[in-house]
DNA sequence: GTCTATACCTTGATAGAC
DNA sequence: GTCTATCAAGGTATAGAC
């Protein structure tokens, strides 16, 4: 299905499955040209060069992130429903036709990106990594769930395990993501 | 430096270098053939293709592996000692450059590959899910470890951990690995 | 086995008409 | 805001001389 929304709304979107689908070395303006319709040109009158649409991908994943974690309603919530709410984000992509994490994408074609994208999403990435290790601190103390070692150290498990699982899955099977989703809770003392 | 051996050899070990620094999509014959100092049809003589080459890139990493799994001697090494040294393969990656694992590197561009590429990597990563899962199961059933859940979800959940947190480890720093590795083995009640 | 030379395609990007 | 037209650079791959 298309994207509903203004042109430069409707390649953000597909920009962003193809980025995360294929890699940024592996899509290309021609690609998202033809899909959607329109010339070349015309993309690169929103987004003048692949660093600016690259750019524009990151910056609006950020934005979706802060607005969550940063809504009130949100930090109240059980430390459970908080992870559970994480865990969908890659459920999400799995969906939406294998798609890894953005920062996964990103990761493997790391030394290939212009330096503007790398500090962008090294910048996200950091973000995602405190407010989970910040989760399960908060969890620990309350008694929501349980575990060994520091929160800093399980955080960055916790992320790496969700971050491989969906490439894992594309090589091995959807069920291989639900394997590690479930170990990661049972790891948590958490049923699921 | 350069890598000993034959030529075929040393484009081997360049191409292996390159796709898992920069993915399959971001180096090219020439790339190889300006670094080793020769040219582009000598390298498509060795290999035709770039399929071949990337072929010929799993291959020789199943090959290790099979290679140390079926090693009587090996086989009967403590699970803790055959479990780090799995965790010694990613080490060893990040060492060499902040490469990630070749499973890593091919999953994100696994939807742009050959199908004889695709059905490759498809092949090494269930014969090592399956190698981690007896290793758990077995070191579980003697008390080397201990872990709640299944063998197989938390042999998934290792896996993704580790490749996931080399992909993290670029963005974030060489610690976040070690950090991971540390929860891993805190997790399995082994000390590290 | 390696070279020169080249064919052919795709890529990101720009100029200027509408 | 989108188009046509075009560009230079880089990509995989091949033919044929040495």
């Amino acid at each position: 299905m298309a994207s509903r929304g203004t042109t430069k709304r409707k390649i953000l979107d597909l920009a962003e499955n193809l980025l995360q689908r294929l890699g940024y070395n592996g899509f290309s303006y021609h690609h998202l040209a033809t899909e959607l319709g329109i010339k070349n040109a015309a993309i690169h009158y929103h987004f003048p060069s692949k660093e600016d649409l690259g750019i524009a991908i990151i910056e609006r994943t950020k934005g979706r992130f802060y607005k969550w974690i940063y809504n009130p309603e949100n930090r109240v919530l059980p430390v459970r429903q908080q992870l559970e709410w994480f865990v969908k984000i890659y459920q999400y992509n799995l969906n939406r036709g294998h798609r890894v994490c953005l920062i996964g994408a990103l990761a493997t074609d790391y030394y290939t990106l212009p330096a503007s994208m790398q500090s962008a999403i090294d910048h996200l990435s950091n973000d995602i990594q405190k407010w989970v290790a910040r989760l399960l601190d908060s969890g620990r103390q309350s008694g929501e769930l349980a575990f060994e070692g520091s929160s800093q150290d399980k955080s960055v498990c916790l992320i790496s395990s969700l971050t491989g699982s969906l490439q894992l899955a594309r090589l091995m099977g959807e069920e291989y993501f639900h394997k590690t989703v479930k170990q990661i809770f049972v790891d948590l003392n958490l049923t699921y």
